[in-house]
DNA sequence: CATGAATGAGTATTCATTCAT
DNA sequence: AATGAATGAATACTCATTCAT
């Protein structure tokens, strides 16, 4: 019966406590990387003792599960999956990049996190599964998009769905390589991505 | 007796075992990624004591520099460059996407540590600045060979070889991020993106 | 419902909670010794909250204390002392003998308890001088029933009853440095001492 | 071939520090028993900063162990046998108890730190069967000269030669438990066992 | 060139205790 | 009586770096 009402939607002190510890953890690794992540330096910004962190966070390691966690949940959420769902598929796909690029304009950070993860993954079974969840569902949607568009004459009639999807992913994934890349390089490349896709005019 | 053997390229013995150093440097970097790299187990793997690799490598910043330019060095060597500088545009690129590929597959220690070392791009300007080097010289060998291939006809008219180029190599660097991948898969893209420069057939 | 059997002997509830409370407490000293004796540990064996614990013992050492207390307290009750009172002496100390190497075998955790409390009585004052009382009341025990077995022909004509009460003491405390002890050595032993105190026969 | 003189008895540089944070870890076990001995401490007693007493002794368990081996070194050096060994083994067995009971009076320190030993026993393994073993050889030490002296007429005919060795390491044993007893009680009780074990005149 | 020994600053984690509710 | 959250002071251990030999 005690503390019911409190298992609401992170209602909760002590679960409000946990989201801002999360949230600071990940401002740090994004501006210190995992290799000068420190529990003791999360716990300094989010005023609190290094004591009270590990009530909260058995471990460091379980402080980092926690933002993979965050991180991870938010790249579920593909934004123009519900709204686009009846664009015809190029332009579906192509606000699809839009919105990725917009992203990575707006909330540079969060891409550096993602890089973090991914180097981290080669050595951390459980990120590396984690990240491979993530990325089977983007891929899964994206070749479903580049499939309905090339059988319905939106993409060339040859076009290797599977094969494709790694093009689209590859590219949008190495934005992750160029912290200072000019935003505008990385449009025209998908503007020509499009083209590349989309049939010749007769 | 000692040593004799040394004074061939490479210098006098202090210059052998300096490099020797710097390859066991990157394979432990490679190994545990630059969160986990230690001098003194550098030190452990080449069998000398820790004082002599700090009178060899004043710091580990200077032992990091050393392996970064080892890396870079390697990179700036694209084997086919001179070799297919004759071939059509389109067989050039085509090798040229193969002997990465080929390397993703024989070397993948290599694209771990690339991995590492673009992570720590972020938030090191030297490795930065070594790495954007690196890229321009790549980005303008692809551009050449992409313009002339759309300038003789080989690949699409409305080509934009620059962008064309970041979607070659954003394709390229995203193997980084799939240290489990399949070569197939891989291979898959890589001719998908060659359809996808290549003018329709009339 | 609650708490109505609690109003037995032991008093209100409160006193019944650290009854439990201190049983608990002894068990993990046994488990881990006063080294390894943590106070949060036995507030989530007794399931309560560490906060709770501390407000029916304000410190881990009136906890201590009240284990000492509780084992010290079983001592003192030395079961064959009314029973046994009209036996002859030799008997009786044959008997008092084997009560406590029954209760070597039966209840051994209570002997490893008080080697802590031995080891612990070096640096704590008041347990040393909580088993120091124990101990001079033990030694007048035996020491009456020596010198009446002495006077009355049961023991040795020139036994010294203190130095004996000494080494029966001593013998029976020496149980507990060895916990993996055999029973039978210990009784063998008894008997040799018995036979050690008795007059030989003529 | 380096080196080679320093492998002699402990006249290393690093061995004789060694042998110094050894020798006052035990002390400050002495002291303030295994639950309050902090390395920390050891290293400032010595003089030296914790990170060089760690790279002597890699971890408090290793300073522990060594500790350990110091101390039971030292039991298993039983003065008397050699030079007792022409002797009745009456006279025998009471120098033996001699050097003990002169040993209390002289270097309690060695008995508390004994003591800590055998609490710490009961958990680990390794530290029970070091004092195991040591306890053997003693044993049979005594055994032997209990033996020696029952078929030489020097103690009782009806001896059990083992039991009466129980009883021996039981009483000095027990001397640990009381850091405050007098000497002279204990004398008399070795008098008194003395007697027990020596064949009634006739 | 090479080494054993030493060190300062840090690093995650622990623990008894306290306090507002 | 009971609890979730918080804390100060420790605690073992690590790591790059230095220095006398």
């Amino acid at each position: 019966m005690q503390g019911e009402r409190r298992q609401q939607r992170g209602g909760n002190a002590g679960d409000q406590r946990r989201l801002q510890i999360v949230a600071v953890a990940e401002d740090l690794i994004a501006q210190k990387g995992f290799e000068g992540f420190r529990v003791r330096e999360v716990a300094d910004v989010v005023g609190i003792n290094i004591a009270t962190l590990h009530y909260h966070f058995p471990s460091k390691e379980a402080l980092v599960a926690a933002v993979v966690d965050r991180i991870v949940g938010r790249l579920d959420q593909v934004p123009p999956l519900q709204e686009s769902a009846n664009l015809d598929p190029r332009t579906h796909l192509s606000r699809h990049m839009g919105v990725v690029l917009d992203q990575f304009d707006d909330n540079r950070q969060q891409f550096v996190v993602l890089n973090e993860l991914n180097t981290r993954a080669v050595r951390d079974e459980t990120v590396c599964e984690t990240l491979a969840a993530s990325d089977i569902a983007w891929r899964e949607y994206l070749v479903e998009i580049l499939r309905a568009g090339r059988d319905g004459g939106h993409f060339r009639a040859d076009l290797d769905p599977e094969a494709a999807a790694t093009l689209v992913i590859g590219f949008l994934r190495s934005l992750l390589f160029h912290p200072a890349a000019s935003a505008d390089t990385a449009r025209r490349a998908a503007d020509e991505l499009l083209r590349c896709l989309t049939p010749p005019p007769l």
